[in-house]
DNA sequence: AACCCGGAAGTGAG
DNA sequence: TCTCACTTCCGGGT
């Protein structure tokens, strides 16, 4: 076979970092090289990569396997690897196949094993320094790189799942990940390392994710003088070890532009000197959206659920909350404190450095992967921050924010916070304790730190995204605004809202739910289950558009689906019930030649001229109000029916809705979407009770 | 043909 | 074993 280019494999400005490492920079160049080389949008099956064993051909029991899910890979634009080496995308020559390929992956991969990687393992500067393996290592990062990709591009990816049962994850909504495979082999120390460790200040434990703010100082100091470097602004590094050590080499160099490497690399060798494994290694792993949030352009993320929590978060914590991904992290037990304390102004978003936010938010958010944060007010060190939301509109292709833990539901701990408008009632009091612990979460216990909020009697369950009616939310109110293109709000005070991509968001949905073949017939019957229970109902006359009936955070405090499905069949029944004593009421007042008691006892007679306008504006099909119980609910709902069906016979049939309307709005429960006034035309089921 | 609907059975996680 | 929230398939309607 003739020889590969892999200098052609990957711009070279991509350098040869990890690929979770990489900056907005250099997304940004890998996602233009993607759609350069990307030929066809249908995938076909192609092997996948297993960095340790190899290919492994569409076998998706392979845990040791690394798959890596890019976030900027548009899922529908991946090319499989016979595309690529069919129209020479990589810079194969004609005739390569697939076991060349892995061939000469494999041979990259075992030169590199064992070889120091010198400047820090995860450095992700674009070309900068050439080690003696420079070009070896940019053949191995290409070859990861295209691991990746053959991965990304066929492979049915299995839920995203956490590496440990304890550290939270701060990428779960943006990646699919598997875990362990380390990208670079783990060097020797280096006499540097053992320089560092002997030379740290007193006190300074070596592990500098240990470290406290003041620690944090007295290393900068130090690292001032030992290195001299220039004076460094201690006001940027009002942190602690964790976040220190998760700023990466662009955070730094922004912070300290000329000793930003050299901190970083520093932090490099230290962690990975008291850890075992690289600190960028995938075992503490990071978005990309998250890696390097300082870059000048923010990147067109396609699943960047949890980089739109870094960005909304800073427009107001709420916001924050809205994404699981990032709020999940808040709610653990350690904290990582940035400081100045943000003052995080809801809602308006408006500060004016956003890349530090990003920088922070990212830093924090990692941080709090392998460790955990308290608030979401530690996540966000500076208030003037701003986020004008980037030129990655409509580009983001993505989903997929969260632990998909299967399928089910999480027991307890509330959820995420999926829904603007949920932000927008949040208090700030209710943002510094987040109600919102999820992925990792699995035990009542652990979802407990929810307390000031005053809602904990109802504890919202752990939708984190995978649920659907989670998922659209998520998507629909992206602060960010990078789902437009496959649904947006059309008004999003109504809660109607257009999916204007179906076949592209039944993808994403396929793909946060592990069903690559779904489709949007499929979702859509997902979705018209949700019409029974008066989650959804379909906007008449309008293609693929739907109207939210509840608000999420009503439907997060259900406990589920089916308890709803039971309260709407109950309201229903009683319904179904107050039509008739209305039907009979009306034949009494009228000509009274009926004599057909025999019906009344179980009429089911959708023809019936009541029914009509009953189905269409009573408000049977309100959305439920759990709080109470079910008889009580019951027997409310059969009074309420009764007098809305009376004032109906009083009036015209026009304005006999809106009289309806107006009553069950006295009713409405507080939480709801404002529109829930609105009257839906739900397809509920009346009969057969 | 694409969308929409809802029944029925199946699935996989909890 | 059961429930739940879908997923899958389908026949039928618009």
């Amino acid at each position: 076979m003739s020889p590969i280019h892999w200098e052609d494999l990957y711009p070279s400005q991509i350098g040869w970092s990890n690929p979770l490492d990489w900056t907005l920079r250099e997304t940004c160049i890998h996602d233009k090289w993607i759609q350069s080389k990307a030929m066809s949008q249908n995938l076909e099956k192609t092997p996948t990569w297993d960095s340790e064993a190899g290919y492994d051909d569409n076998n998706n029991n392979n845990n040791n396997r690394q798959i890596v899910l890019l976030e900027h890979l548009k899922p529908l634009e991946i090319p499989t690897l016979s595309q690529l080496l069919r129209t020479g995308g990589l810079g194969f020559p004609p005739g390569t196949t697939h076991s060349d390929v892995e061939h000469h992956l494999h041979h990259h991969h075992q030169q590199l094993q064992g070889r120091h990687l010198r400047g820090g393992g995860s450095d992700s500067g674009g070309g900068g320094g050439q080690s003696p393996h420079s070009k070896d290592l940019e053949h191995f990062a290409a070859a990861q790189r295209l691991a990746a990709l053959i991965s990304a591009s066929n492979m049915k990816v299995p839920p995203i799942t956490l590496p440990t049962g304890q550290l939270p994850m701060p990428l779960t909504a943006d990646l699919l990940w598997r875990y362990p495979n380390p990208f670079m082999p783990q060097p020797p120390p280096s006499p540097l390392e053992s320089h560092l460790k002997a030379h740290l200040p007193a006190g300074l434990g070596h592990d500098p994710r240990h470290w406290s703010r003041e620690d944090v100082s007295v290393f900068m100091r130090y690292c001032e003088g030992e290195f001299d470097l220039e004076r460094i602004d201690m006001d940027k590094f009002q942190m602690n070890g964790k976040a220190l050590c998760l700023l990466n080499k662009m955070d730094l160099a922004e912070r300290c532009s000329g000793a930003g490497d050299v901190i970083h690399n520093i932090l490099q060798l230290l962690i990975r000197e008291s850890s075992g494994f690289p600190p960028n290694s995938p075992l503490t792993p990071r978005p990309p959206g998250l890696m390097t949030p300082t870059s000048p352009a923010f990147p067109a993320s396609p699943w960047p659920l949890l980089t739109g929590a870094v960005s909304s978060a800073n427009e107001s914590a709420g916001a924050g909350a809205t994404f699981p991904t990032l709020s999940h992290l808040i709610s653990q037990t350690n904290s990582v404190t940035l400081s100045p304390a943000p003052s995080i102004d809801s809602q308006n978003g408006g500060s004016p450095k956003h890349n530090e936010a990003l920088a922070a938010a990212a830093a924090a958010a990692a941080a709090a992967a392998s460790t955990g944060i308290t608030s979401i007010h530690q996540l966000y060190p500076n208030p003037k921050n701003n986020l004008s939301s980037s030129g990655s509109q409509g580009q983001g292709k993505g989903q997929s924010h969260s632990h998909t833990n299967g399928n089910g539901r999480a027991p307890s701990g509330s959820s995420s916070h999926s829904d603007s408008e949920d932000s927008a009632e949040r208090s700030p009091s209710a943002m510094s304790t987040p109600r919102t612990p999820t992925g990792p979460m699995r035990s009542p216990r652990d979802a407990a730190p929810t307390s000031s909020t005053g809602k904990e009697e109802t504890p919202e369950l752990n939708t984190n995204g995978r649920l659907l009616w989670d998922f659209l939310q998520q998507l629909l109110n992206d602060s960010q605004q990078r789902y437009t293109n496959y649904i947006a709000w059309k008004d999003k005070e109504t809660g109607v809202f257009k999916i204007v991509d179906p076949a592209g968001l039944a993808k994403l949905w396929g793909i946060q739910k592990n069903h690559l073949s779904m489709n949007y017939d499929k979702m859509s019957r997902a979705l018209r289950y949700y019409y029974r229970v008066n989650i959804l109902r379909k906007v008449q006359g309008e293609r693929h558009c739907y109207q939210f009936l509840r608000n999420p955070s009503e439907l997060k405090s259900i406990k589920n689906i089916s308890l709803l499905r039971q309260q709407m069949e109950a309201q229903a029944a009683a319904h179904k019930l107050a039509s008739q004593q209305a039907a009979q009421q009306a034949a009494l007042h009228g000509l009274a030649t009926v004599e057909e008691g025999s019906n009344g006892g179980d009429g089911d007679r959708p023809e019936s001229p009541l029914q009509g306008p009953i189905t269409s504006s009573s408000s049977y099909d309100e959305p439920t109000d759990l709080s109470m119980d079910t008889e009580e609910k019951r027997a409310r709902l059969h009074d309420r029916y009764k007098r809305e069906f009376m004032s109906e016979q009083r009036s015209s049939s026009g304005s006999s809705a809106e009289a309806a309307i107006s009553e069950r709005d006295r009713e409405q429960h507080e939480s709801r979407f404002h529109y829930s006034h609105l009257i839906p035309q739900v397809s509920i089921k009346t009969e057969n009770f």
